[in-house]
DNA sequence: TCTTATACCGGTATTAGTATCACGGGCATG
DNA sequence: CATGCCCGTGATACTAATACCGGTATAAGA
C-alpha cells in the first residue's frame, strides 16, 4: 500500500466541509463563486457534495476568500461532528 | 487537456509556502512535526521543499495545528511575493 | 572508526483532485 | 410550442499528492 485510501471518517469530514461551504454560499450561484475563486464550477460542486473530500489547500483558500470566511474557523468547524462535539481522530 | 498542469507561478507559491512552514518548524525535526500532524515525513519534506506545491487542505490544516500557526496568515503570506508585495494572479 | 540520527534525493505505486465533455431539468422569452 | 440560458450532474481523462523503499551525505557521539 502506497497512498492510503481515504477513510470513512475523512469522507464524512469532507461532507461536513462541503455543507459548510454550501451554507456559506447562500443565495449566490455555484458559477459565481467558482468564477470568483478561479476554479471550475464542477470542482466547487464536487467539494460541496463531498465527492472531493480533501481538496487542495489553495483551492479552499480561494473559495474561502470568495465567500469571505476564515480558514481557521472552517478547519475547526469541519473537524468537529455535525452536532458540534469534538470528533475522535482516526489515528 | 483535462487537468491543468501547475503553472510556474503556482510552483513558486509552493516554494514560498514550504519556506514558511520550514521557518515555523524551527528547531524541531521533520519526523516530530509530521507525526504530530499525522502525515509521513516524506510528505512534509516534499511540501517544505516545494516539490508538492499544492498540498491538500487538511494536510496543511494538520501541519498548521502542529506548528501552532494560523491558516489565514499562512494563506495570506504565501499569496504575496517574498518581498511582501502583492502578487499578480495568473488568471 | 563505527554507529546513529537527520535530511535530501530518486524511483515507484496507488489514490484522489481538477478540468473538459455531454446530458437533462427549470425558466424565461420569442 | 420552440429556443436559448443557467444550473446541476454523470462520465471520462489526465495530472498531482501521498506513501514506501533504497541510497547518499553530513554531523554528533561512543
Amino acid at each position: 500500500m502506497v497512498r492510503t485510501p481515504l477513510t470513512p471518517w475523512e469522507r464524512q469530514r469532507g461532507e461536513r466541509f462541503g455543507s459548510l461551504l454550501r451554507q456559506a454560499r447562500g443565495e449566490r450561484s455555484m458559477v459565481e463563486i467558482a468564477a470568483a475563486a478561479g476554479v471550475s464550477a464542477e470542482t466547487l460542486r464536487k467539494i460541496e457534495t463531498g465527492r472531493a473530500p480533501t481538496p487542495a489547500f489553495f483551492t479552499v483558500a480561494a473559495l474561502a476568500a470568495a465567500l469571505e470566511m476564515s480558514l481557521d474557523e472552517l478547519a475547526g468547524a469541519c473537524s468537529k461532528g455535525a452536532d458540534g462535539r469534538a470528533q475522535a481522530l482516526p489515528a
